[in-house]
DNA sequence: TCAAAAGTGTTATCCTTACACCCATGT
DNA sequence: ACATGGGTGTAAGGATAACACTTTTGA
């Protein structure tokens, strides 16, 4: 039961994607990188990156804190591990060396305050402008996903596959009568990726299903990719697994409390949240239901306001582990959308 | 940016936790192992896993399939990754050999026609008895893991630590007032390793806080482990993410059906949910509540019934995935336990 | 006839959602 | 005065949990 395949020639990177929330805008911490991409100027960034040092770092986990610490100079919270990426064609043919690398990603939250003048601190949408609905579905969706998505369909071998593919979209996307589900931020990039539709899948010449109908037709070009800030290597990819896996994670443990200063506003947190969610909420029931789940507790303290009335001071009740087995701030489920088959996004949950 | 480290001598482990339910017990594939383990016969186990081929496997998943279709005759369904361990001492000392191992756990679900004669199917409670509370809390954590850890939270250093490890045992055993959260099956797995209750911490000779305490007391003495079968490497440790891993799952992806033939009662539906969740459910209700859910459509059809009215069967309804955007199965949650702080455990939701 | 399993109905309760409205502060 | 944000009340609807009860088969 033991192989003889040798594992050498394997490097194993340890990404980290640096997460946090400020003035309503979620960030995330990149640096510069200079690889073989010869892409545009987009690529020549990275999430900050080590390589593990196999016999130093007892856990994977202080490896990633001690490489992120010797780089920057914060100091992380909470941290945690979010997935192992080693797709072999996953990187530009030039940075291939005949070595096998592994990408293990992690997500880690900082507060505010940690976000200097230093580092590189991007919109996390900048990336994925697609995923942010806190205005309503963004028309980015209806103007050059949807019609591409469509084509990409349309491109399909057989009918089998045809039915496959436009399941396939409409469920990542919300379309033709499906929900949107903010946790699938992965199976979306992935689709973009998979139908040619980001600049990673032509650095990689990815050639899959969807370029060899296009070339059958003779029609070579690729289409056009869907705006979007991209990074070398996987590591949107790992960007986009971290905003799936933290969207369904702040609905049921209380992460969302790393990003925030000890003491909050009720609109503070609130801010916070939709921002990770990339959903609008509505404010009077979002403060009841904290509340109510005893997530949160008041201190007397007041805060010097700014723009209003003056907003009570609140704090995370820690009892409340003890009380619920998953405290989280669920999300509302959206309300069902136009069944528009084809046609029109939802126009539902209009908070704007 | 780029370490200067080298990350040679890593070898990748390839681990595949396989389920199966079969007659209401779920059960888990294992495979002989001889390792330099010299402990019980029990740790002679592993699941099954191969080493990563670098240049052969185009992405890590199919070497796993590649993998496990090559050492047994199972064809996998779903397969999902669920996490990457390297702790540099989570092996016993005769297996560090200078080189780092890395063990990338993956989850696959069969089908019960699948178990054949050949493979070990192993029940999956046998690695982890307090794990099984279909018949209420077993008696095994009353008698032998509260006592256990309340000794383990006495021997703290201090008052603080003492806090923190009474409220770590508490919200991951559902003692003192917390509930029972099943999808926690890694924290208690661990919070037994690091207190010295598992054979495995014997063996890779876990001397942390657990033991320093009792050490400076002049007591060298290991605490009685607490039962369940255990595996060679960190196998139980993958084996209980898997688990916990699971639990999550099915509340709001609809995998559970991957375990059951094409066509099922929703008896048959029940029981491998139970089985998984590990808790009893309310019949009526639960069938309500997938019927409600429109996670299944009745067929005309029924049993050739076994000790009862025959029951029609049901199949999974795909148009599911269209109309909500997570899915499962939605266990209940458990009622508040009687807060008898350090005493009794809770006796509530009794279904027996 | 009884045990075992399949099913139906009803109720009380809680959570969620939506809507309407008032309060305190700075410009 | 009014804009901005803070904060309360209430009512409708849906989902859950807990009951009680009937039906159909095999032994």
């Amino acid at each position: 039961m033991r192989s003889e395949a040798s594992t050498e020639g394997v490097t194993v990177g340890l990404n980290a994607v640096i997460v946090a929330v400020t003035e309503g805008v979620p960030r995330i911490l990149s640096v510069p990188w200079q690889g073989a991409d010869e892409d545009s100027d987009s690529t020549r960034e990275a999430l900050p990156f080590g390589l593990l040092d196999p016999m130093r770092d007892r856990t994977l986990e202080l490896g990633l804190r001690r490489w992120v610490e010797e780089q920057t100079d914060l100091s992380l919270g909470y941290v945690e591990q979010l997935y192992t990426f080693g797709d072999r064609d996953r990187e530009p043919p030039g940075e291939r060396q005949g070595r096998r690398a592994l990408s293990i990603g992690y997500l880690a939250l900082v507060k505010e305050s940690q976000v200097g003048g230093g580092g590189r601190w991007r919109d996390w949408y900048s990336f994925f402008p697609w995923e942010d609905r806190r205005e309503g579905p963004p028309t980015l969706i209806a103007n050059s996903v949807q019609p591409a998505l469509a084509r990409w369909v349309e491109g399909s071998a057989d009918s089998g596959e045809r039915r496959n593919r436009r399941e396939r979209a409409d469920i990542a996307f919300g379309l033709g009568g499906a929900r949107w589900d903010g946790e699938r931020a992965l199976d979306r990039y992935e689709l973009l990726y998979e139908a040619g539709l980001v600049g990673e899948a032509r650095r990689d010449r990815v050639v899959g299903q969807a370029q060899e109908g296009l070339e059958a037709e003779g029609q070579s070009e690729w289409p056009n990719p869907i705006p979007g800030r991209s990074l070398c290597l996987d590591h949107r990819r790992i960007l986009a697994t971290a905003l799936g896996r933290l969207r369904g994670k702040i609905r049921y443990r209380p992460v969302i409390f790393e990003l925030l200063p000890r003491e909050f506003t009720l609109l503070q947190l609130q801010r916070v949240v939709e921002s990770l969610a990339g959903v609008g909420l509505h404010k009077q029931n979002f403060r009841r239901l904290v509340a109510h789940a005893g997530l949160v507790e008041g201190t007397g303290k007041q805060t010097v306001h700014t723009g209003g009335r003056p907003a009570e001071l609140f704090r995370f009740r820690r009892e409340v582990l003890h009380e619920r087995p998953a405290p989280g701030v669920g999300l509302p489920e959206m309300p069902e959308p136009a069944a528009t088959r084809g046609g029109g996004l939802d126009s539902a949950y209009a908070l704007h």
